[in-house]
DNA sequence: ACACTTAGTGTCTCCAGTACACAATCTAAT
DNA sequence: ATTAGATTGTGTACTGGAGACACTAAGTGT
């Protein structure tokens, strides 16, 4: 049986042209974007009006266009929808069943990334049209396979805590350890020992005193801390850069 | 600004033919088939024959059907290349830089694949026309981005490996203790302590003895161990329905 | 000044990872 | 039959991190 590939370059008799009239498949970027209010994980969301999942939240999300890579696409996309430049961003997979679009074959390429709720916020930003935090709790069900998707992301996302410190990327500058460990807590799902998670934490050498205090709380205050850059840019530089963690 | 997104079903204005003209870009599917002799850790490669990568190694590959989901195409395209149906076969992420491919727009799902060299061998097999195996250690140079994803591939195997027993993907049904601990220095690339080794994997309950021992060696003959399939199905039960470990 | 709330701290136990050396079993050669 | 050569197979002691656990300190509000 003959071989031709124009993929990995056997027996070459195709051309540009070829290539792109054997694409029938649509590919999209989806987003996943977390967010967290010092109370609750989020994910961004706005409300499909496509049937069969009119109403339903969806992702973000949006066609990649010819000339731009898929990291900038999604870069793009969390720009027009968040207002925020360089926001946390990594690819998780792609999901390309061919019943997963009613409107045709549409591949999907998702990332996650995370936001804290100050940049969100805060001036400048230009939210898309009827966007909408919805607390990860409160997500029983979503348009297309996007509950999956974001199940996925989750998971991606809990291995990810434990692995480096991207969680910094979900708080303030300046934070508490009871803060940090609520972060955790509610990522993670479970409780967590607080003379434990110090130690741990603090034993990182990832953060370091501010010298500052937690304020206008009806109990003792905090120490506030913040992340240690120099250890920051020796172990894990990738998080400085923000997009787009390779590896 | 009006929002309008065929994707997430904002202010829908469209239907299928409007997504099929708008895919300029081809998707295709990528596998790492990682082979193992007992000797080296090994990939598939074909020669590549169009410019400007002529004559170098490249992945398997094809470009994805309208009517296959994602997952079906990888497994096609096994079936196609190496003979084989029901190898282990596992998502890593997309690649989608513009100009990754010299005849247009192709983004590219890759995935990684472990055979066992027994299998690749028997009979039934019809492997591609000018496949090629070539030791890990043999490539420094690829077709396309392929070295990259070979890269990207390796490491996610390191993790695997050290999450799961996916080695008994690359191992016959009767395998020594000392040749498991060769496979794993091959893989991870640090030599291993054999009594650590041996104690560790031995905690896992997940081999037991098969009572043969090595025949036709010229010293000790090692004992057969093989895998425990009680234990298998109980906690690793994705290594067993062999295509697709989601998660 | 007292009650209330949350922050902050140290020790002990247990287990897993690591380092490390010698006897046992087979083949091949003489 | 004995010996040399090769590789398999085995146990113990040390170390460091994870986990369990209870009280004092520092603020606020009344």
């Amino acid at each position: 049986m003959e071989e031709k590939n124009i993929i990995t370059g056997e027996n070459i008799n195709s051309h540009l042209k070829d290539i792109e009239e054997h694409s029938k498949i649509a590919v999209s970027v989806d987003c996943v974007i977390f967010g967290y209010d010092m109370e609750e994980l989020k994910v961004l969301t706005i409300s499909c009006n496509m049937d069969p999942y009119k109403g339903l939240p969806s992702l973000i999300g949006d066609l990649v266009n010819e000339y731009e890579d898929l990291d900038q696409a999604a870069k793009r996309i969390l720009k027009e929808r968040t207002g925020i430049d360089n926001l946390y961003l990594e690819q998780i997979k792609s999901f390309g069943k061919v019943d997963r679009h009613p409107l045709g074959r549409v591949i999907t390429v998702t990332y996650f990334a995370l936001v804290k709720k100050e940049d969100y916020t805060s001036n400048g930003t230009r939210p898309a049209v009827n966007s909408k935090w919805i607390a990860l709790s409160q997500i029983n069900e979503m348009a297309f396979d996007h509950l999956n998707i974001t199940n996925v992301a989750l998971d991606t996302l809990r291995k990810k805590l434990l692995e480096c410190p991207i969680w910094m990327k979900l708080l303030p500058v300046d934070f508490s350890l009871p803060e940090l460990q609520h972060l955790f807590e509610t990522i993670i799902g479970i409780p967590l020992d607080k003379r434990n998670f110090r130690k741990k934490i603090l034993s990182l050498d990832i953060i370091q005193e501010s010298g500052k205090k937690q304020k206008d709380v009806p109990h003792r205050p905090a120490n506030l801390y913040r992340v240690n850059q120099k250890k920051l840019k020796k172990e894990y530089s990738f998080l400085l850069k923000n997009p787009f963690h390779h590896g």
